[in-house]
DNA sequence: TTTTATTTACCGAACGTTCGGTTATTTTAA
DNA sequence: TTAAAATAACCGAACGTTCGGTAAATAAAA
C-alpha cells in the first residue's frame, strides 16, 4: 500500500511546478509537497524531475479533457450551460485569478525545450474545446477557432495581470468577456 | 575604462532573465551573456544576482517610459501616429512575438517576492500610457483605463500563445486589435 | 603610484541523483 | 495454512556537480 496516492503526489508536484517553474522547483520542495522523502519520490519516478513534470503535464492534459473538452462537447446539455460549466471549472483551476497556469510556468526556455510538445498539445485541446462550442453555436470553423484563441489569450493575459497587480478583477472580467462572446 | 559598457551588460543580463527567469538564470550564464567573468560581474553588481535583476528592471522601466509613455504623451504628434509608433516599439521589444516579456519571466514565486513592487510599477506605467491616450481620444477615465488593461491582457496573453505555438500570428493580431480599439 | 577593472582560484551550500538497507506487502511453495 | 521468497515502498546518508558568492592576484588607467 502506498503511503501517498498517485493523485495526491501529482497534486503536490503540480502546485510546486506552477508556483516555481521547472528550474525553480527543487527536489526538496517537491518531496515536501508530496509528503514523501526525496528518495521515495525517485522510487515512484525513476526518471527524476523530468518524469515528474511529464506526469504532471499528463495529469493536466487529462484535466483539460475532462473538465473542459468533454464538458464543452456534451451534446446532452444546452451549449450555454456547457459554456457556463466549463468556465466555472476554469475559474476553479486558476483559483479565480490567484493561481498561475502550469503551461505558463513551464514555458521558460528549460521547460520549453523539455516539454514544448506536451504544452502545445494541452493548449491545442483547450482551443479545440472552444472551437467545438463555437461551431455548434453557428460560427464557421475559422471564426470559431479565432474566438477560441481570443479566449485563451484573455485568460492567460488576465492571469498575468491579476497576479502582478494582486487583483483578481481582470481575470473575472476575462471570464465574463468569454461568456458574452457566445451570446446569441 | 570598462571592458563592457553598462548598457551592454544590461542587455546581456536582460536576455538571460527573460528566457530563463530568476531561478533559472545562473551566474555563469549571466557572465557569459555579458562578456565578463563571474567575479567581474560582482565587481559591477556587488549585490549579486538580486542587484542585477533590479538593474534590469530599472532598465526596462526606463524603456517603457521612453518608448511607450513619452511616445504616447507627445502632444506634438497626432494621437493615431503616437499609437502606431508605440505599437511599433512594442512589437520590436517582443521580437514581434518571438520574445518573452521580462515581467512575465520574473513573475514566478521567487521573482514576485523579490521584485513584485517593481514589476507592478512597470506595468502601471504601461497602463498609464494607454490610459492617457484613451482619454485624449475621448474616452472617460474609467473607460480609458479599462481599454488599457485589455490591451495589456491581449499583449501578454498573445505572447504566451505565440511562444507555446511557435507562431507569431496571435501576437500580430493582438497589436492589430489594439490599433482598431482606438479607431474613431 | 594609486585606483579601478578584471581574472584566476577557491569556498560552503544546495542541487539532482543514487546507494545501501529497513520495513511492509504480495506472491509462491510446501 | 503456514513459511519462505520476492517485490514494493520508503528513508537516511552520501554521491558528484553546480550553485551563488569571495579573496587574492594581475592588468590597465588615471
Amino acid at each position: 500500500m502506498a503511503k501517498v496516492s498517485d493523485q495526491e503526489i501529482l497534486i503536490g508536484l503540480m502546485s510546486v511546478f506552477r508556483s516555481k517553474g521547472y528550474d525553480g522547483a527543487s527536489l526538496n520542495e517537491l518531496a515536501e509537497a508530496t509528503g514523501l522523502k526525496k528518495a521515495s519520490l525517485y522510487h515512484r519516478f525513476p526518471g527524476g524531475k523530468k518524469e515528474m513534470t511529464d506526469a504532471v503535464l499528463d495529469f493536466m492534459e487529462n484535466w483539460v479533457n475532462e473538465k473542459i473538452f468533454k464538458v464543452m462537447s456534451n451534446a446532452e446539455v444546452a451549449p450555454q450551460i456547457r459554456l457556463k460549466d466549463a468556465l466555472y471549472n476554469i475559474g476553479e483551476v486558476y483559483g479565480n485569478g490567484t493561481e498561475v497556469c502550469l503551461y505558463r510556468s513551464l514555458s521558460m526556455d528549460t521547460g520549453m525545450s523539455l516539454f514544448g510538445a506536451k504544452i502545445e498539445r494541452g493548449i491545442n485541446q483547450w482551443l479545440e474545446a472552444f472551437t467545438v462550442l463555437g461551431k455548434e453555436m453557428g460560427l464557421d470553423k475559422e471564426k470559431a477557432f479565432k474566438v477560441a484563441q481570443q479566449n485563451f489569450v484573455e485568460v492567460q493575459g488576465s492571469l498575468v495581470l491579476s497576479k502582478a497587480m494582486d487583483n483578481t478583477a481582470p481575470f473575472a472580467e476575462a471570464l465574463k468577456n468569454i461568456e458574452n462572446r457566445y451570446q446569441t
